[in-house]
DNA sequence: CCAAAAGTGTTCTCCATACACCCATGC
DNA sequence: GCATGGGTGTATGGAGAACACTTTTGG
């Protein structure tokens, strides 16, 4: 290494906050099985490689831990606090991921590693300033979901609009009108209006529809701006 | 050390990217006496030490080669691409800052370090991967600025509604209706209106404010939302 | 008295909000 | 035929945008 800087280094990890959504807003923990905080409960997570990104690195504990690949996927903070691993100095690279319940349920239930999803509201006590990380992430995802068309990870490729409606009113925690809902998400031109009707209710079956990036993308182009 | 962790470590970098403002949006660089990029111009910076925060790192490092202190100072992204410098495996967490150049300006053009302010419409080509860096720097504060009253910091602490609405002309590239930003900015009430005038004008002086960063927290408690 | 910037009021348009009813479907 | 949610229209108020003139001061 042709290189004068030979002072110790801190050890770098990465830690994600993965969210998803049924009923309320989840988010994915993992059961630590070594020591330190060995039982207690963490975001999925560990060390980054030599020759890896911060975001590869993510990708790769993410899919190691919890089977889950393919996800949206955002850098959020980098966590510094000299004491906040107790082992080492460990920095740690925040990021929050965001997945369909929709595809991913069972299979990260039934994961080899412990791995469940909790309901935001309900933690239980998480290992390191894990809890701090999460609590950033949700802030995160409560202010970018506004301004930017993320919310639409979170619920299957074809939706209702109610189902995209109790997603912001589950995110934002506050209750939305329908119909003034309805207008301005419809008016934004960004929904592709699909033939097809959601089946399995016992009542009339709403239209399904389907977020249309291409036009997404064409409308940011001319200055649109996504805002709930 | 007590920890099974052995592997190989990046060594982790922080660089600030650091705002004044005067006609335009200017930006403070270095010129690096070392290699690799020697004698090219370089976002100031340097390596963390292991009983330092991040957010410490960023002040010591700015300290060390501007003299600046006492600044605002945020996190803005982890800069992590494996090969962003040539010598070896450096992670780099990206922070940007405001000063006031009214408070600042001589000192570090003066610097036993050759520390200059440049516009940022007009910069030499920068050491790493800096220009991307601080692009991303330019485009948070652009953002920022709009929901945060960050902009106060740019500005001297006595300040006519002029130079404010000058400020966000500069920062957001736009012109700007001085009657509405004036009705704007005076309703939210987070300005004190001073007893002196602005001197040494050759037409009728303005009178001065203040940013009230209390009302500003107790309007914001109230669910006040600062927008520009 | 002239140049230069400070300071102010009104109109119009559009968008957010608030709100109530009919429609389609499954059981 | 009834329960359940799907789907729609309209009136109101407030805020942003557009716009022009008077006032004050120094030179």
């Amino acid at each position: 290494m042709a290189f004068e800087y030979e002072y110790a280094r801190p050890a770098l990890a990465v830690d994600c906050a993965v969210f998803g959504l049924d009923e309320s807003l989840k988010v994915l923990l993992i059961e630590r099985g070594l020591d330190p905080f060995k039982g207690s409960w963490a975001l999925p997570g560990g060390f980054v490689e030599m020759d890896e990104s911060l975001d590869e690195a993510a990708r790769r504990e993410l899919e190691e831990e919890t089977s889950l690949n393919n996800v949206f996927l955002e850098q959020l903070y980098t966590f510094s606090e000299p004491d906040r691993d107790p082992r080492d100095r460990v920095i740690s690279v925040g990021y929050f991921a965001l997945v369909r319940l929709s595809d991913h349920r069972l299979q990260a239930a039934t994961d080899a590693n412990d791995a469940r999803w909790f309901d935001v509201k309900k933690l239980p006590k998480l290992a390191f300033d894990h809890a701090k990380i999460l609590q950033m992430a949700k802030e995160r995802l409560q202010s970018k979901v506004r301004y930017q068309p993320i919310g639409f990870e979170l619920l299957p490729k074809k939706f209702t609009l109610r189902q995209l409606q109790q997603l912001y009113e589950v995110v934002l925690e506050r209750e939305l009108d329908k119909r003034n809902f309805r207008k301005k998400i419809l008016s934004m031109g960004i929904l592709k209006e699909l033939e097809e009707i959601e089946s399995g209710v016992a009542h009339r079956a709403a239209r399904l529809y389907r977020f249309n990036k291409t036009s997404y993308q064409q409308l940011t182009r001319q200055g649109f701006n996504f805002e709930i």
